[in-house]
DNA sequence: ACCTGAACACCGTTCAAGT
DNA sequence: ACCTGAACACCGTTCAAGT
């Protein structure tokens, strides 16, 4: 094998492009900076990916299949689906431990009207896969009933998504925290 | 009077700027779109503003300004505080309204790794007015007591600039509207 | 297969020059 | 006072040329 480790340069692309996407969107995706990052020029980016639209293409859907698989993770490893919900928000939680990050997808909704169609998909996937593992979970829970499962699931993405935002504009991960807490103690989260 | 309608070129590019901030954020607005939707070049804005900085500071701080005041209006016209948290959401609900528009400081809240600091000030500014309005409302009407006025007044900006950023991506106003009724049905916001 | 320097049209910004 | 063209270093992108 020539590359034992199974790290090749494309995935190196994709990881040092997610984190700067998940800190200065789509726009602020600099291709002169990211290649230096991974120790390339700019230039031979574009061995790797036919352009800026298919590299942030695959970083978006990459982004939602780790995404979807940490929720199958959590469903598997908490078989209370209450206690999936009250744990629901640490996923949200870890970019802002990431060095105040935030959620590749709710930056580039914002930039949505810029954003390649490509990619756009791709991030409406991740809304999908969070707005339907949450209907699943309020459901089993009994949270909700069949009719309201599904508006009560998007509620609860927006909110958390609005949350992490409002923290990481502040650079306050505490804010975030209480932000959850209210959330719970309002009714739209299950308390503690 | 040389400018009898009081609209001087100043405030044609602040409004100008404004729309574009708020479909494309402070790194995607761009100074020659800009001065060509003002009619000028973009060498000329510098003659009204000394840099994009200053330009974006003026613009966010024109922002709250005006938020303050559309709120003190609402308190006006509204005798009753629970009536007013139930009116709250049409605030948010304009900028949609407006081709599909967002709240210019949740996009540069996103933006906040990249944005001057003097600018950034301003976005922090439009929150407290925010929240502010939303604590003050809060207790007047009893949804809770003094000791969690602010953290739920925290909660349901953050909530909405979320219902409004998913919005948004989807390009469904509808969808807005669906988020802020699960929002009074959870019992974030007071039911109508 | 993978990388590069040089070039392209585009950004924010400056500045000398115009009225 | 207000505007402009030309220039600067920087963007995404292309391409011919290297190993």
């Amino acid at each position: 094998m020539e590359n034992p480790t199974g790290r090749n340069s494309r995935d190196a692309i994709l990881d040092a492009a997610t984190k700067i996407a998940q800190a200065h969107g789509y726009g602020g995706l600099n291709l002169r900076a990211l290649a230096e990052q991974v120790g390339i020029k700019a230039a031979s980016l574009y061995h790797h990916f036919p352009s800026k639209a298919d590299l942030a293409t695959a970083v978006a859907r990459r982004y939602w299949e780790d995404a979807a698989a940490g929720l199958d993770a959590l469903t598997s490893r908490t078989p209370d689906p209450t206690e999936r919900l009250r744990k629901y928000p640490g996923t949200f939680r870890k970019a802002l431990e990431n060095d105040n990050r935030m959620c590749l997808c709710s930056f580039m909704t914002a930039e949505s009207d810029d954003l390649p169609g490509t990619v756009m998909s791709e991030i409406e996937r991740f809304n999908e896969v969070n707005v339907d593992w949450l209907g699943k979970t309020l459901l089993e829970a009994g949270v909700v009933g069949s009719r309201d499962a599904k508006k009560r699931a998007h509620a609860i993405f927006a909110a958390v998504a609005g949350a992490q935002l409002m923290a990481r504009g502040r650079s306050d991960i505490k804010l975030y925290d209480t932000l959850i807490k209210s959330y719970q103690a309002a009714g739209l989260l299950p308390p503690p």
